[in-house]
Formats: structure tokens, C-alpha cells, sequence
DNA sequence: ACCTGAACACCGTTCAAGT
DNA sequence: ACCTGAACACCGTTCAAGT
């Protein structure tokens, strides 16, 4: 699996994580992967929580900022969370650790301040876009972990639904293909983007 | 403690996670509070991972729906959502159990189908219903999740981003204060929603 | 129906020690 | 600087057994 370093140690705790979830991920098991002792890991990270951190901010590192632009802010604040999207996507299972570490990291930081700066240049106080600014990142990873179909089983759980009353949840059993499955997630991402920038939009 | 029961294990988790935090809730800790043996929980709950279930059902339990009236459907969305967020506000540290788990148990289908209703007789397919009634209900978990100063380490985060490059973070330095501790979180709140459903309104 | 006892496999982590 | 060995305290969980 290759050299033991903090970086290569992320990487390998991403792609665990990717395959079996983020409760997969061990210090035990990434250790026996590397063909180390556990404690091996103890040098490169503090503790567990530290190697939790190093994930987060790889995903940060994997935004790809747009350029800066005479564009309208709005259409701004759309790209720059759609680079965020788009680099969570590829690893949904632990999309959820940016959420409580947008400020613990270079990365994370360059980010979050873009959405800051946007919002205002749009007129938001300082106040407005503390609150709106982190709250859109977090709802950009929420928009991942709520992505019909990617709670476990799938099978299962459409046969559950659809055999709900449809006179106790009417409206859940006429949407239940919906829900269990995702027919086109560019789609779902693409109106969830909508949603946001219209909402905040909605606010100024 | 009082009486062990499916129910009042719900409770003591809950009340142990509002001290302690989630990760403080455990079988064998619990087991200890009421005076029981670990394997006792099990006759009550096949796994913890039911517990959890059942503790995300109570929060969708707690849920006081409004009243359906002739109101514009925005206006009833919203009374909606605040209404599991008032639920959820309480609880912030299993807020994020609901994430996952709108479709487990009677309570939680309960407030998805209304919120689909409402987006249905709002104009929205059934698809689209699905895709915006699920995200916007993980959409207030996550405000909850979000709210400026409830990640770990106030103080020193205060201190952490107050310190910070005021050229690589213009920002985020700017709205240090707010970032780090939320002054009025009834505001926050309220503009939470406002986002959110604006955001609906601007996509039919 | 409801709980216990003993045991298992697995965690994260510390500490002293090796090279 | 980088890793190991042994140990500790803590998990969730199974299984057979008790009342």
C-alpha cells in the first residue's frame, strides 16, 4: 500500500472509508493495511480525531476554487459551492466531517472566507455572512448525505415504502421510487445549488 | 432513573447525549445509570444502532405539527419546519440521528408526508417532492448543526480565528466574533427558514 | 417476559523501549 | 525521526442460563 506518511495515511482512510463507510475506519485496521503496528500512527496524528482533521482537510484541498469575476455575486457563490460539491461527491461516507471543521484547516479557511467575501460583496454584514456562510458549506454536505437512495438498503427499504398505508402517508408512498432511488443525482445537485443561492438571494 | 423500558432508555440516552454528547451514549454506560447489566438493553433493543433509531424517532415524536389551514402552502411549509426545529433545538447533540432516519419510524413518516404534501400542492412532481421534502427537513437538522459556536472549544476557537492572518482570511477575521459564538440564535433561526423556504418558492 | 454471567472480538490510547 | 511491545480501559455483542 505504499509509504507511511500523514498524507499517504489519509488517502488510505479515505479510500477505506469510501468502500466500507466511515465507521470502517480504524487506527487498527489502517495500521494492519500498512503492515504496521497501530501505534505506528500515533506519530503521524495526535490521536484519532487528529486523523479525522487530516481527512477534512484533504477534501478542502480538493476544492477547486473558480477564478474571481465581474460576475454577479450570486453567480459567483453558485460555482464556488459547486466546486465544493463537486469535491465531495466522490467520496460521500465522510462528506459529514467538513461540517464541524471548516476553520481547522489552511484549506478549509480559504474556502469558507471566498463564500464569506461573496456574500458580502452582496451586502450581507459581517454578522449575516457569518451565519449564512458557514450554513451554506454545511447545507452543500447535507445536500450530499440526503441524496435520495444513499441511506442503506436500498431493496429493502423501496419495498418498505411502498408498502406503507397510502392513507396514513399518501404523499410518501406516491413519491417512494423517488426516495429510495436517485434517478439523476445531477439533477437533485444541480436544483439543491438552485435552492441555496436562491435562498439567500431571497434574503438580501 | 426509574424503570428500565424501551422508553425511558430513550430517555436516559438523551438526556446522557444533551450532557455529554453523542459519543458519551453507550450500552454499557447506559446499563450502569439504571443499574443493569449491558445485556439487559439487548432484551429491549436488538442492536444499538434500534436505540438510535428510537431516539431519532422520539425527536420526530416531539414534533407539535400545526394545523393544516387555508394558508399560502410557504406559509404552512415553514410553520412546518420550525415545528420539527423547535423539536430538535433541545437536542442539538442527536439532532444529526434524524439525518438518516426520516422513513424509520410512524412519527418521522408522519412529518415527511406533510412536508410532501405541501410541496405537492405547491405544484411540485412527485419527484421533485421527494428530492426537496427530504433535504429540506435534513436542511434544519443541519442548521441545528451549524449554528455558529456550537463545534467544540469556544473560547479557544474564538481565540484561534481572532489570531489569524487578516490578509489570507480578510473574512474570516472580520466576522471572527460571529463565527465563534451566536448572539441572537433566535435570529439565526428564523432567517434559517426564511432561507429555505425562499429558496423552494424561487425553484416552482 | 425480563435479566444475568461469562466470554469474545474489537476499539483507542499510554508508556517505555528500541533503532 | 520513526516504529514496536506490552498493557490498559473501554467498547458492542453472542450465547447459554437463570427466574
Amino acid at each position: 500500500v505504499g509509504k507511511l506518511s500523514r498524507s499517504s495515511i489519509v488517502t488510505g482512510a479515505i479510500a477505506q472509508a469510501d468502500l466500507e463507510g466511515l465507521e470502517a475506519v480504524t487506527i487498527r485496521r489502517l495500521a494492519h493495511d500498512y503492515g504496521v503496528t497501530p501505534m505506528a500512527l500515533y506519530w503521524h496524528f495526535k490521536d484519532k480525531d487528529a486523523l479525522l482533521d487530516g481527512i477534512a482537510e484533504r477534501l478542502f484541498v480538493d476544492v477547486q476554487l473558480p477564478v474571481q469575476t465581474e460576475d454577479p455575486w450570486h453567480t459567483q457563490l453558485r460555482a464556488t459551492l459547486a466546486a465544493f460539491l463537486t469535491a465531495l461527491r466522490p467520496h460521500p461516507s465522510v462528506a459529514e466531517l467538513t461540517l464541524t471543521r471548516l476553520f481547522l484547516s489552511d484549506a478549509g479557511l480559504v474556502v469558507t472566507d471566498r463564500v464569506l467575501g461573496l456574500l458580502r460583496s452582496a451586502g450581507f454584514s459581517a454578522e449575516e455572512a457569518a451565519q449564512f456562510g458557514s450554513y451554506l458549506l454545511c447545507a452543500i454536505t447535507t445536500l450530499i448525505t440526503a441524496e435520495p437512495g444513499r441511506a442503506v438498503g436500498t431493496e429493502e427499504k423501496q419495498a418498505m415504502l411502498s408498502a406503507l398505508s397510502a392513507e396514513k402517508y399518501p404523499h410518501v408512498v406516491a413519491s417512494a421510487p423517488e426516495l429510495t432511488a436517485c434517478a439523476n443525482s445531477d439533477a437533485y445537485y444541480s436544483r439543491g445549488l438552485d435552492l441555496l443561492v436562491q435562498g439567500v438571494r431571497g434574503l438580501s
